[in-house]
DNA sequence: TCTGGGGTCCTAGGACCC
DNA sequence: TCTGGGGTCCTAGGACCC
């Protein structure tokens, strides 16, 4: 028996959520954010904007456009309604970013009725009680299911019928792919492939030598609607990360040490909260050169130890900065600092206290690390009584480069 | 107009071990 | 002494996704 795998999607998120809690805004084009658009309602896609676009750019595509603030504590509250809903038809849905998740339903089918029901009344139920317009795609696997909600949107249901799923994808551009981008995309047009069933009749050794070994053998599996990925619940994720950029600046160690400091912060304090450590820690630095397109490098550094204090990210990091600057000693100017940690583990609250845990991985056996240790815990209990500006650093709480508001910061995570 | 921020996965070379 | 193969880990960069 074929499984049956739906796609959910919530259209344009964060501005529908937008037009939802303020009716005046309702079938006008608009988009949330500040500098950038994060989102945009169908009313503005359809002069061209488009998330990631600086809004001066989309202002001048799209003349009345409003650029709305964002509610990011709705955003998360009215996503997880929707999940809700998602969790009345079956145990197994796996949510892949704040507004989708594939649900196999194959287990649900005698009880709710078949994938085209169950994705019928799905909509049906988020529309009456969050008020949110969601495209669902049904078919027998995932990455099909996903490409049937893409086609679906805005607003709509795909089902694509079992034995159907070839015809089905071969009229369809390769961008729709979950995976092909716009350089994949580039280098299969250069051979002449525009649409999935091209694709899906080219030579699988000419994939493999075009888009590497992992990528082309996907392509050649999806072209054809090979996809043995079951839908997985749960999943916590691999890294923690935070960046900033500030426009361009000259590279002082003020600047730098501001920077690092903040992003440490954020960082670390997201690791304690999910009670982890990590023992990898990556930094990125992008130089800004005038008359030049940026470009950006990576600089990582693996301890014995996993770490999560603030302070000791913080020193790593502007470590590893130091590397990438003397590395490129051309470079005077960046504008964007980042950190990741990753090769993560649990590091529950409790062991947080034991000397050996605490241990600093830059000068092993000094005490510091536990002093550390005893300052961050005190900062995260303070700040989740009074809010995350009661206390911090000093030097980075009063830091000026805080070039985006923290809240905006928020969109992204989850 | 190269703009924001937070992620995942893949590739390729080098070190090291068996 | 040289040769071979396989596996794992680390590092840097890049494509892609939301």
């Amino acid at each position: 028996m074929p499984l049956t795998i739906l796609h959910a999607d919530l259209d344009a998120f964060y501005a529908s959520v937008e037009q939802l809690l303020d009716p005046s805004l309702r079938g006008l084009p608009i988009a949330v954010g500040g500098g950038v658009v994060l989102a945009a309602s169908y009313e503005a896609k359809r002069f061209g904007v488009s998330s990631g676009m600086p809004a001066a750019r989309a202002r001048q595509l799209c003349p009345g456009l409003r650029v709305v603030g964002g509610h990011v504590r709705e955003y998360q509250r009215l996503a997880d309604l929707v999940m809700a809903v998602f969790d009345e038809f079956t145990p197994h849905v796996q949510r892949i970013s704040i507004d989708e998740a594939f649900l196999d339903v194959s287990g649900s089918i005698h009880l709710f009725g078949d994938g085209a029901t169950i994705g019928t009344e799905i909509r049906s139920r988020v529309r009456s009680r969050v008020g949110l317009p969601i495209s669902v795609g049904v078919a027998s696997t995932k990455h099909l299911a996903k490409v049937a909600s893409q086609v679906a949107k805005p607003d709509g249901l795909v089902v694509v019928p079992h034995g159907h799923e070839r015809a089905f994808l071969e009229p369809l551009p390769v961008g729709l792919l979950w995976g092909v981008g716009p350089v994949t995309e580039a280098k299969l047009a250069g051979r002449g492939i525009y649409t999935i069933g091209q694709m899906a009749a080219a030579d699988h050794g000419m994939l493999r030598s075009l888009l590497g070994e992992a990528v082309g053998t996907k392509m050649a599996d999806l072209a054809v609607n090979r996809d043995h990925r079951s839908v997985r619940p749960g999943g916590r994720s691999s890294s923690v990360g935070a960046q900033s950029g500030f426009g361009r600046s000259t590279a002082t160690a003020q600047l730098i040490r501001a920077v690092l400091g903040h992003l440490a912060d954020r960082v670390s304090s997201r690791l304690r909260a999910s009670e982890r450590a990590g023992r990898t820690v990556t930094v990125r630095v992008r130089f800004a050169r005038a008359g030049r397109a940026s470009r950006s490098v990576t600089r990582s550094h693996t301890l014995d130890d996993a770490v999560s204090t603030t302070l000791t990210i913080t020193e790593i990091a502007e470590r590893l900065v130091g590397v990438a600057l003397a590395d490129h000693p051309d470079e005077t100017e960046i504008s964007l600092l980042a950190i990741s940690v990753s090769n993560l583990r649990p590091q529950p609250a409790l062991q947080l206290e034991l000397p050996v845990v605490c241990d600093d991985p830059l000068r092993p056996g000094s005490p510091v690390g536990a002093a550390r240790w005893a300052v961050d815990r005190s900062i995260d209990a303070v700040r989740l009584k009074f809010g995350r500006t009661a206390v911090g650093y000093a030097g980075v709480a009063l830091s000026p480069y805080h070039s985006v508001p923290d809240e905006f910061r928020e969109l992204a995570e989850h």
